[in-house]
RNA sequence: GGGCAAGUGGUGGAAUGGCAUACACGCAGGACUUAAAAUCCUGUGGCCGUAAGGCUGUGAGGGUUCGACUCCCUCCUUGCCCACCA
């Protein structure tokens, strides 16, 4: 049948009905078949599916596709991450339940998705605000919290005061709340934390496993995680017991400390000040500066603010007195929340000394300037040196020294080597009402308590009111809150905090496995059979976030014995971006281009076609609407040339017959690009799978317009089409199946047909064409027999007039001859 | 400040040590048509030349090599991520 814009539609809504209705993408598990689990990072559902998606799926479908007709038993799922706050901020502008809108939401982008013909087995689909899924969110929580790896910490949050929430980092614009522009506090809440930090050390490691993530992923997340080694020194306070404990990475520049540091939160500060002169300034410079959000406050390069406590500190390897200072550039969340300050050899300690007047010492000296006097120090010297001013270390190169010395003062019990993370904790409070709801009690007799097992799921009340005003509105729900306590049958009443939404999707690709259930989070056995996910597709910006937290989960639930895997995803593809005009699309930018009103008039296989003939998988891609007029051209191409299919002859050459020189260059250029494509497919370079398609089509072409007749070339074209037809399906699954379809493929589905193969013996050629350089530039050509000597060849060269022009009788020094493919005359 | 990626015609891009610009878009010319659309054919990096042909050319500079878009060094530009991380 003929590809024509009247007809796209009708074509491709068929092919989705009998997809559908003959359960093609069905994925059982079958233990005598490879399993292949393609996953895509499933869609928040915000109404409409945009490029974005569009592009992350149809990579991920080729994939899929390609591995079925590769013979994979393959599972390709498709699902929600239904729960967060967009749902909740249409319920507050809106008037409308939050449920209801996202119901509908999910509604409009399956639609969406259906329409781009993704081979997803769509008996899988989960959306994670259904308590069916959520209950197994709590399961998990109670888990962890058996295991000790979920508690409950007091800790500083943005604090909205008007609308009474916690607020994300990104939320808090310019120190302000994005919703009511009311000044953001820091205030102390008592939240729920995950113990990631218990997996330190396996989620950095096992990284080094994770040999086909892209490096960057890997980098990103080494760098978060963020082991840093060095030392923790103790400095006795000055006429008192405390000791301040610091943590440093220079260990090596110790007998440079001019001045301690502490963050203004940590727990000595109140005690420091207390009864000197200066108490009450400091303690009001104190409290400023935790009053400040702490986005505001890490915002990098904010002039330094500190103020001299009034005590003092003994520098332990030379018994010096120095100053403490209290500062706002030193932060309670890392290390220790004080630290050593060497302004001579840290550009910050530098800045801050020079503004404060405080000592400085140069301990490291610069090879280059010798002598180096600290009047003479423009910025801090980080660089590497021997030490100085350091006793017994003078004269030790700078990196030796970080060694020798933190061994020294392990031995002489004033410091201790050790290894700090980056990484924190989880926090995943939220005040929020569209989430999973803290399967926890609060009862005044027995403390916190868990909800029993049994009595899961804690269902999300529904029909709320919410306001986006008065903190949590679930606290606001007598019947929810309000619950005997399950130990001692008292009074208690619930956690109102639901959970971050990324803890849903840190274990979806499980769920996939076996997703109606009822009984259990999921099916051991076949997760054990689908899982680790072999191709995951997704962006770049969960490069952190989300795959830490699965590759968490991961590692909690094998250690639970659910899982058999240490890492959920073998292999990670992060798709690049959709831009136009150089811009990423965005609403808010007002450049998307709408998926659906491309598919109405070109249809979903040209969007397909052009999304992945424009730019490779993971580059960013410009839209451009020409291009896809191209895409279109050579679909129709493909289609009008079906039409010489000639189903009475099969493919099958009588093999009486000479294939003439036609006939060969046709038969290798068919094998050559099986070849190719399938490779290339393999590599994910889809771009050139489409222009090796196109040159393919452009040889068929060239040849059916050749003057030759006969039941031979007729078979030999007929050959040609099965392979394009069956190379392009995994691209353009619909015209595919159509055109398989009428050229008598049997098979009730073209991914059940199988991939085509190549013959080794159809590549070789009888003439090549050999490059000849002089002195290594291009000077001629030689179509010569394929099994030429090399001395032939020579011979060959020299003796051609033009070739000679250049050589100019000059004696060839050196003669380089690449078999079949160049020669070199270096004279 | 740290890390990563990238830089090739008018445009998207191809080539990962061996013919730079495949394939496509765009543009120009032509065929078909009363005309248009569609389709098909031809041309298309820059400079010199009527032409044959020559020179030059992959962000800049240097190096390795018979030969470099590709490998090494220095620098520039752009994008992304992280960052008062001790």
């Amino acid at each position: 049948m003929a590809y024509h814009i009247e007809n796209i539609k009708e074509i491709e809504e068929k092919w989705q009905k009998i997809w559908h209705n003959k359960h093609i993408f069905k994925a059982t598990m079958r233990k005598d078949k490879k399993k292949y689990y393609v996953l895509e990072m499933f869609p928040y559902p915000s109404g409409k599916i945009h490029m974005g998606h569009v592009r992350n799926y149809t990579i991920a479908d080729v994939i899929a596709r390609f591995k079925m007709m590769q013979g994979f038993n393959v599972l390709h799922p498709m699902g929600y991450d239904a729960f967060g706050q967009p749902a909740e901020n249409a319920a507050i502008k809106r008037d409308i339940d939050p449920a209801q809108w996202t119901y509908a939401c999910i509604e409009e982008m399956r639609t969406g998705l259906k329409r781009m013909g993704f081979s997803y087995d769509w008996g899988r689909e989960i959306a994670t605000c259904g308590q069916e899924y959520y209950k197994w969110n709590q399961w998990i929580f109670l888990k962890m919290f058996e295991k000790g790896l979920a508690y409950k910490k007091i800790s500083s949050v943005n604090w909205c005061p008007n609308c009474e929430t916690t607020l994300a980092n990104e939320e808090v614009i310019q120190g302000e709340c994005w919703r009511c522009k009311t000044t953001v506090v820091q205030k102390d809440l008592d939240q729920w934390y995950l113990k990631i930090t218990h997996y330190n050390d396996a989620l950095l490691k096992d990284l080094t496993t994770l040999s086909h993530w892209p490096s960057r992923v890997k980098a990103m997340q080494e760098n978060w995680i963020g082991k840093s080694f060095g030392a923790e020194i103790y400095f006795n306070v000055n006429n008192s017991k405390d000791v301040i404990t610091v943590f440093t990475t220079r260990p090596d520049t110790i007998f440079g400390a001019t001045y301690v540091v502490l963050a203004p939160e940590h727990p000595l500060v109140e005690k420091l000040i207390k009864g000197t002169l200066q108490e009450k300034t400091v303690r009001a410079f104190v409290e400023r500066t935790m009053a400040r959000p702490k986005s505001l406050r890490m915002s990098g390069d904010l002039k330094k603010e500190g103020m001299f406590s009034g005590a003092y500190a003994i520098n332990p390897v030379n018994k010096e007195t120095i100053p403490i200072w209290i500062a706002d550039y030193v932060l309670m969340d890392y290390g220790t929340g004080a630290i050593m300050a060497v302004p001579a050899h840290d550009q910050r300690d530098f800045l801050f000394a020079k503004e404060n007047n405080l000592p400085m010492r140069i301990v490291i000296q610069n090879p280059q300037t010798p002598n180096l006097c600290v009047e003479d120090l423009q910025r801090a010297y980080e660089d590497q040196g021997p030490l100085v001013n350091s006793a017994q270390f003078n004269g030790l190169p700078n990196e030796e020294a970080k060694q020798k010395i933190a061994e020294w003062m392990e031995q002489t019990t004033i410091g201790k080597i050790t290894t700090y993370w980056r990484l924190r904790d989880w926090l995943i409070s939220r005040q929020r009402y569209w989430g999973t709801p803290i399967p926890m009690i609060d009862c005044p007799k027995c403390g916190t308590v868990p909800v029993p097992e049994k009595d899961l799921p804690v269902v999300l009340p529904q029909k709320i009111k919410i306001t986006g005003e008065g903190g949590s509105p679930l606290k606001h729900c007598a019947e929810f809150v309000n619950v005997n306590c399950p130990k001692c049958k008292g009074k208690a009443r619930r956690e109102t905090d639901t959970m971050a939404t990324f803890f849903d999707s840190s274990w979806y690709y499980l769920r996939f496995c076996s997703p109606k259930d009822a009984a259990k989070i999921f099916d051991k056995q076949e997760a054990a059979y689908w899982m680790p996910v072999d191709q995951y597709v997704g962006g770049i910006e969960h490069a952190i976030l989300h795959l830490l937290y699965s590759r968490f989960f991961t590692k909690f639930l094998k250690d639970i014995g659910l899982v058999n895997v240490d890492e959920p995803f073998v292999r990670l593809l992060t798709q690049g971006m959709v831009l136009k005009n150089g811009e990423v699309m965005s609403k808010s930018k007002g450049n998307t281009v709408d998926p659906d009103e491309i598919i109405e008039k070109y249809g979903a296989d040209v969007l397909r076609l052009f999304i992945l003939f424009a730019a490779p998988p993971e580059d960013q891609l410009e839209w451009n609407d020409d291009g896809l007029d191209g895409a279109w051209r050579f679909l129709n191409r493909v289609s009008h040339f079906t039409g010489e299919y000639n189903p009475s002859l099969g493919e099958k050459l009588d093999h009486a017959y000479q294939l003439t020189e036609a006939d060969k260059t046709i038969e290798r250029e068919r094998n050559s690009m099986i070849k190719k494509i399938s490779e290339d497919f393999d590599n994910y370079k889809f771009n050139t799978v489409v222009s090796n398609l196109m040159i393919l089509m452009n040889s068929a072409d060239r040849y059916r317009a050749v003057n030759q007749k006969g039941t031979e070339k007729k078979i030999l074209i007929n050959r040609t089409i099965q392979t394009i037809v069956r190379l392009l399906s995994p691209i353009a699954p619909h015209l595919a199946e159509e055109l398989w379809q009428t050229i008598g493929g049997k098979e009730e589905s073209i991914v059940r047909a199988a991939w085509p193969t190549y013959e080794e013996s159809a590549l070789k050629q009888d003439k090549i064409l050999v490059v000849v350089q002089v002195n290594g530039k291009l000077r001629g050509k030689f179509d010569v027999s394929v099994d030429i000597q090399e001395e032939e060849l020579k011979t060959l060269a020299l003796n051609d007039a033009k070739i000679q022009e250049f050589v100019q009788h000059k004696p060839v020094k050196k003669f380089i001859y690449v078999p079949g493919k160049l020669i070199n005359l270096v004279v």
